[in-house]
DNA sequence: AAAAATAATGAAATGCATTTCATTGAATTG
DNA sequence: CAATTCAATGAAATGCATTTCATTATTTTT
């Protein structure tokens, strides 16, 4: 059996003495077959190395059973892959299409506006589409759903965003990451991350909400970073650090890798960081647990976020009309 | 315009009072429709947001401009997404992909047997495979080879591969790393990784070829991983040191995790890194540049990875029999 | 001006699988 | 035993776009 010898539905069918008809009901074990039949067009079926062609079947079922999935490049590349939370959360996406049969398509970082996604659709290239990270791109995600592209985000959602929405609580994350800095009677804080993302602006108002609630009088300062490599984080700090003379004795910063530029900078000048500073990152990713010292995040889980946004959608796709949900964070304490 | 309205090209056929086949020819710009039927056509087509189905495309040309992307999720997951260099290799591919307009179809997880990317190619769901790290899957990626299947894979080659392989210098950069480290005058090398995977072997190998072609005389030992994760390195490192009273004083890391982890270890045992331990690690992942204290390692380029990884398939995909390549690796000195 | 070549278009066949509807023979009912 | 139901199967229509081949109108050649 090899690759280069195509077989159709039909040549089965002559194999089995049978009609096309019956070779595609044994082979998709319809009810309407005999048990004997069935197993003997199978086998023939085997035989020849025989898998039914995927581009008749979507052309007739008008089904792809495919999912489109677009990270959020632009951060990522801002990023430089530094912060493999958006990989793991792929990962877990991938995973769950897997068990539910369908395919993953993934999006080209370059093709990342509205006419691409509508002509996927159009063309019926895939199904629906998960977004992960919604990044800057929420125009464009709106005017989608308007144009009633079947789709899941993962992010952060408000009131009035017209599509469904699965991401972590960043509200809760900031609350748990503020009341945490709070117990170790800090009071210089200091925020770090661009709010104009959606997610962000969550873990700033959580943590705001956290100091307003203890009756502690404490300061805020808001670092807005431009660009999250770890090396323009650790530049961005260098300049922060340089420009107050107070340092901060409290970070919560929008993701590990910015906790790190950061621990890293106060470091070079002299800081002893846990006792001078405490800090929390964001997202629980693998180095958090070896940097020195070992660092406290807001973990989400990826698997439970991939079975989510796959969950919401496939219930999409079945016509009914998914609520946002949001996970439960949970605060990893990492104190040394 | 709504997603709502399935259009065919007989109805823009009808709109534009022309004939199917010249609504196809306009669409694909063929030189055999007139220039100004062409752009009415194409009007009436934007209008109603209509898209060629692509099933029916692929149905009809035979060929799906789909190429299935396959992680080596097995040592992934012993990994922990702790070295996201796998990643950033997708996201090179994925980008080159995009840019000569084929789709990649990210293969789940679970789905890692040859039965899964033989119904794939039968059922032409793809033209063609890449592997992203051959891993253990040496059998089963010969076996598809040999059954005919378009696939290039990242990882290293032999003589015999049936296969075409692009993969990082891997010799040259045991080479570089073992010349770096003689250089520092070092005498009791240490190996760490799993050389039952090939591309580590080769690293192996090109470590033993700069001690044999110095005429120092030193010693090497091995560490065979078992567990790619940060934990379980660090376990591993210090049941190594833990047998052996003499500590080594050059080690090279299969990758840039392990080499953390080692050095990690080494630390808490009053170990000073870099004075008394000279340390090389592979993959050059952003951690690297900022882990105390910074790593010296061997760098291999995603995008130029992705860029020759699919160039070599749409050649195999065009008829041809691309070679194996090498891609150069070069070393990152980052003494501190 | 007739013959030949060219440009532009369409009818029908094709790619492959699925669905609807009809048919056959066997089993059950009255 | 005739009438009815059920199980199993097949012929033909369908999903949508592309290709081959034929046709018409136009331009070029002699």
């Amino acid at each position: 059996m090899s690759a280069k010898q195509p077989v159709t539905m039909g040549d089965i069918a002559r194999l089995a003495n049978v009609s096309k008809p019956t070779v595609s009901r044994a082979l998709s074990d319809s009810p309407l077959v005999n048990e004997e039949t069935k197993e003997h067009v199978r086998a023939i079926a085997r035989k020849h190395g025989y898998a039914v062609n995927r581009n008749a079947q979507k052309l007739r079922h008008k089904r792809t059973n495919t999912i489109a999935v677009s990270l959020d490049y632009q951060s990522l590349r801002r990023n430089h892959v530094a912060d493999p939370f958006i990989f793991e959360l792929l990962a877990g996406v991938s995973e769950v299409l897997g068990e539910e049969n369908q395919d993953l398509l993934l999006c080209a970082p370059s093709h990342n506006n509205i006419e691409t996604f509508q002509h996927m659709l159009a063309s019926r290239g895939a199904d629906g589409f998960i977004f992960l990270g919604q990044g800057h791109r929420e125009d464009m995600l709106e005017a989608l759903a308007k144009y009633g592209a079947p789709m899941i985000v993962w992010g952060a959602s408000s009131e009035d965003t017209p599509y469904c929405v699965v991401g972590s609580d960043n509200f809760l994350g900031g609350v748990l990451a503020g009341q945490y800095l709070l117990q170790h009677q800090r009071k210089n804080f200091l925020f770090v991350g661009d709010t104009t993302f959606k997610e962000i602006y969550g873990r700033r108002n959580g943590l705001q909400k956290a100091i307003d609630e203890s009756n502690q009088t404490v300061e805020v300062k808001d670092l807005a970073l431009n660009n999250f490599s770890y090396e323009s984080v650790f530049e961005q700090a260098n300049i922060f650090l340089d420009n107050n003379k107070t340092y901060p004795d409290a970070i919560f910063a929008f993701n590990d890798n910015a906790a790190m530029a950061f621990i890293h900078a106060l470091r070079l000048r002299g800081v002893s960081i846990p006792e001078d500073v405490s800090i929390v990152g964001y997202n629980d990713i693998a180095p958090t647990r070896y940097f020195n010292p070992p660092i406290s995040t807001v973990r989400q889980d990826p698997y439970q976020a991939g079975k989510l946004l796959v969950k919401k959608l496939m219930e999409k796709l079945d016509g009914n009309t998914p609520e946002s949900e949001v996970i439960k964070t949970e605060l990893i304490v990492r104190e040394t």
